[in-house]
DNA sequence: CAGCATCCTCCGCGATACTG
DNA sequence: CAGTATCGCGGAGGATGCTG
């Protein structure tokens, strides 16, 4: 019955000081779980039929698949098509509400692609001292 | 023993399609948790001190906390500094690195506020339709 | 092909208790 | 105050099997 998602956080309360965290609830809410965005960026590239993006979305289940694209139909970020042929052929793509998160988006993928190795290298230190400390801890 | 934390997907591939998807696979290693977003952005407005950004996160437990920190402590995006006085006093403040991230989350936070309500209208005529066709379903 | 239903497992995370 | 250690549950999500 219906997908059964109740994961709304409810508005924001008018508190200026808790408006910030409440919108990044509201982000989480959205594209917080693991495939939300891979869906939305294939999508941005162009129309997709089920099984492609299946494809094309690398250790995703069916379940899961189906469960994110209804998900994302019903914040009116994709539309699903469905033709009736046989066999059956069912479109999704990107609404302009979904284009314009993609676009949102753009800024923090670039922000990881230029600083990815600077935060490997800050793992390393880190995972370095912990060892180190580790060993002590052992006593050697 | 150390944080215990392997979450790391791996280097991204070459493959030039697969690419985009590995960026974002990075991303939501980073960010995609319930707290870590909501920590670097009270970061961002200053220093704080771990009670503080205890009380001021609702609903984090202590333990998440903790975790949520070491975790950004460990990708360079946020530094701790403890303070030998009595009771111990710990610091925790955003390096140029988070700040960096903060502001790349800018375009994402104002695309959710400007859109919620459209996202809240998507979500109001997809449960109608769905609610119609469960009562159908019953017969009714 | 594009799903929905069911079962089952794993682990994220909260609750609680103890420490320097 | 700012943690660490341990226990336990609930739910996210993978595997599998059935359908129009």
């Amino acid at each position: 019955m219906s997908v059964g998602h109740t994961g709304d956080t409810g508005p924001c309360a008018p508190d200026i000081q808790a408006t910030m965290s409440c919108e990044i609830r509201h982000l989480l809410d959205r594209l917080a779980d693991k495939w939300s965005l891979l869906v939305v960026e294939l999508l941005g590239r162009d129309t997709r039929r089920f099984s492609q993006l299946r494809r094309q979305i690398d250790g995703i289940s069916q379940r899961m698949l189906t469960l994110t694209l209804r998900h994302l139909e019903r914040d009116g970020l994709v539309t699903r098509t469905v033709y009736p042929v046989v066999p059956p052929r069912v479109e999704y793509q990107l609404t302009p509400l979904g284009a314009g998160l993609l676009e949102a988006i753009g800024p923090l993928v670039a922000w990881t692609r230029t600083n990815r190795s600077a935060i490997a290298a800050a793992q390393a230190t880190y995972d370095a001292r912990s060892d180190r400390r580790a060993s002590i801890a052992v006593g050697r």
